[in-house]
RNA sequence: GGCCCGGUGGCUCAGUUGGUUAGAGCGCCGCCCUGUCACGGCGGAGGUCGUGGGUUCGAGUCCCAUCCGGGUCGCCA
């Protein structure tokens, strides 16, 4: 039976007590994590979200009534207790931050009582994720999770109160907007005022942000919900958040410093973490030439080699081929991984297919020098013998090459890095390793539409440098872009933006839009751009990610409150689901036909 | 959409080559216990082996289909 709180006012979290309040009387209040029935005496250990306490029920100090309580109390149970905090009697608890002391309880009600929950409410738990989420409030009540969720609130106010004093402006902008077509696919709403027509949520505020410099409001944030419908991943929710920002009268340089102070004071204040600055850099193309990946973890080596003229006019068919077509061939070194098993390095082989590589050409090295290969039998000493030289292969050592387009060699090394590095035990995972990416391409091939697409988005600059490439040879022009990268993950992206409409014109010439189409997608921005834009740039970063690497947490839904599955449902609440007839009708929305 | 992994009491798992009545730890229920904190002691309940079909004398185990969850490729300007 649920008893009223009437009376009683909590006065403290169970964490925050300690050996400084002994004497005091304390009320506090919680669920109960265990209880401990000796017979004559009851120990309770009390949970909130500060952590755990322990209340020692003996009738001689709280009388019968209350003791029979603290004899029914059961996990989980909310309970409140009036009592006195002791320096512990017995044993101090090292395990327990609260382990010096204890409650001794004067008055105890039991506030709500439980049902024995579907799996242990306790940090690290085991459980299939499939419970944890349909009962999400329970798995939110886990201490790994609290610590999660509190840290991201702390990462969160860090991020305002250091924006704020470099003078920006949080400014919240429109969920309910416009489809933009062009990059991830959107989640439309329909209007019921003008039938037949959607919103779209937005994937980032970007447009917003540009019109809101163009405003003259300078230096603007915000922490915005983003909305993309496509297929999730360990690091990918539909809706996810961004830490978005705009500045005005500044390039590269600018964007890149005051982000860099940005994650130093975050790092120090909410996690205690020091990082020095300024923060390493590399651009896109030695980023791909080294570690094949735009993301590059570079908390370990084993970068990629580059042996297309070492091999050109070897006899092996399918280096030759690659190279003929434009292509090349590229191996990294597995360093003292030569005896790895043949069915190992079989599944590496069916990896790199899985990134699109017709198959992947290994030499072992021998402890005795011998060669174990795919393909030596194809060459000859000599060209072998260049091959590992310039590999600097060494007795015992693992070389493996790809050889094709540069995209897919780049993407399938660049995966064999990462696996072999978990594999070799080579990445330091309490390192923090930030990193700029910077000078992307502007442009990417699209072999599907047949066109160029913007790597970005069709708003960003080009770099000075490469402007006259922009309608002679597009695939050369770089960017003024850049990435902000943590421990292999993007964590973030911007980009100086077009703010000269010629260029704007040339841009959306070569990406193949008619220019009443762009107008008719963009022409509020380009409207706007007419009466007085200042230059600018911005950067956003996906909250979620950052506080998923920082608490070392292995999924993005263990930082979210109330994460969606792999299919975009939500096992809690079930959505989405059907709406009744009523709702439809008066959207104006009828089904084709019924799945 | 493709590929990979998983689904066995409430939870986490084991289950041999297909062969008795499907096991363990934790949890749960009852009784006992005045210094426990992974409390302890005694006793007990609890399982359509995800679902459907097939092979077989016999299926948790093999085959097919399907559902559910996870990872990943495609996708994510």
């Amino acid at each position: 039976m649920a008893e009223a709180m009437r009376g009683l006012k909590r006065t403290h979290r169970c964490g925050e007590l300690s050996l400084a309040h002994a004497g005091e009387t304390v009320t506090v209040m919680g669920w109960v994590q265990k209880q401990r029935n000796k017979g004559g005496i009851i120990f309770v250990d009390l949970r909130d979200r500060s952590g755990l306490l322990q209340i020692i029920f003996e009738e001689s100090d709280c009388g019968g009534e209350n003791f029979a309580k603290a004899e029914k109390m059961r996990s989980e149970f909310v309970v409140a207790v009036v009592g006195t905090v002791e320096k512990r009697a017995g044993a101090v608890n090292e395990n327990l931050a609260t382990g010096e002391i204890e409650i001794r309880a004067k008055e105890a009600r039991i506030l709500s009582e439980a049902e024995t929950p579907p799996f242990p409410i306790e940090a690290d738990s085991r459980t299939k994720e499939e419970l944890r989420l349909k009962y999400r409030y329970l798995d939110l009540r886990r201490p790994d999770l609290q610590r999660n969720l509190i840290l991201r609130s702390a990462i969160t106010a860090n991020i305002r109160k250091f924006l704020t004093e470099e003078g920006f402006l949080e400014i919240e902008t429109p969920i309910l907007g416009k489809s933009t077509p062009e990059g991830a696919r959107d989640y439309l709403v329909p209007s019921r005022v003008h039938p037949g027509t959607f919103y779209g949520l937005p994937q980032s505020p970007q447009l917003f942000k540009q019109l809101l410099m163009c405003s003259g409001y300078d230096r603007y944030f915000q922490i915005a919900k983003c909305f993309r419908d496509e297929d999730l991943r360990a690091d990918r929710q539909p809706e996810f958040t961004q830490v978005d920002m705009e500045l005005s009268f500044v390039d590269v340089e600018d964007v890149i410093d005051v982000n860099e102070r940005l994650i130093q004071f975050v790092c120090r204040e909410a996690i205690g973490l020091e990082v020095e600055l300024p923060l390493p850099r590399i651009c896109w193309i030695d980023a791909m030439n080294r570690y094949g990946s735009d993301k590059p973890d570079t908390r370990f080596g084993m970068e990629l080699t580059d042996v297309s003229e070492t091999v050109r006019g070897c006899g092996f068919g399918v280096f030759a081929s690659a190279l003929e077509q434009g292509g090349s061939v590229r191996g990294i070194n597995a360093k003292g991984q030569g005896a790895m098993p043949r069915k190992k390095i079989d599944a590496l082989v069916d990896m790199a297919r899985g990134y699109g590589a017709k198959g992947l050409a290994y030499l072992c090295i021998g402890e005795d020098g011998s060669y174990k290969s795919s393909f030596a039998k194809f060459m000859t000493e000599e060209e072998l013998a260049a091959l590992v030289k310039v590999m600097d292969g060494e007795n015992g050592d693992l070389l493996l090459f790809a050889a094709d387009k540069n995209a897919i060699v780049w993407s399938v090394l660049g995966a064999l890095r990462l696996e072999l590095g978990k594999q070799m035990g080579l990445i330091d995972e309490n390192r923090f390793q930030f990193l700029w990416v910077t000078e992307f391409p502007l442009l990417e091939w699209n072999e599907e539409e047949n066109r160029f697409v913007a790597m970005h988005h069709p708003f960003t600059m080009p770099m000075d440098e490469d402007l006259e490439y922009l309608d002679s040879d597009p695939a050369r022009v770089r960017a003024k872009a850049y990435d902000i990268v943590l421990n292999g993950v993007e964590l973030g992206g911007g980009s100086v933006r077009i703010f000269q409409n010629d260029i704007q014109e040339r841009m959306f010439e070569v990406l193949g839009f008619e220019k009443e189409d762009a107008y008719n997608r963009f022409g509020f921005l380009l409207n706007a751009f007419k009466y007085g834009v200042p230059p600018h740039a911005g950067l956003a970063y996906g909250l979620d990610r950052l506080v998923m690497l920082l608490v070392h947490a292995e999924s993005i839904r263990d930082v979210m409150a109330f994460p969606k599955i792999k299919d975009a449902s939500c096992l809690l609440t079930n959505a989405p689901d059907v709406v009744d007839e009523g709702q439809l009708k008066e959207l104006g929305i009828g089904m084709i036909e019924t799945p």
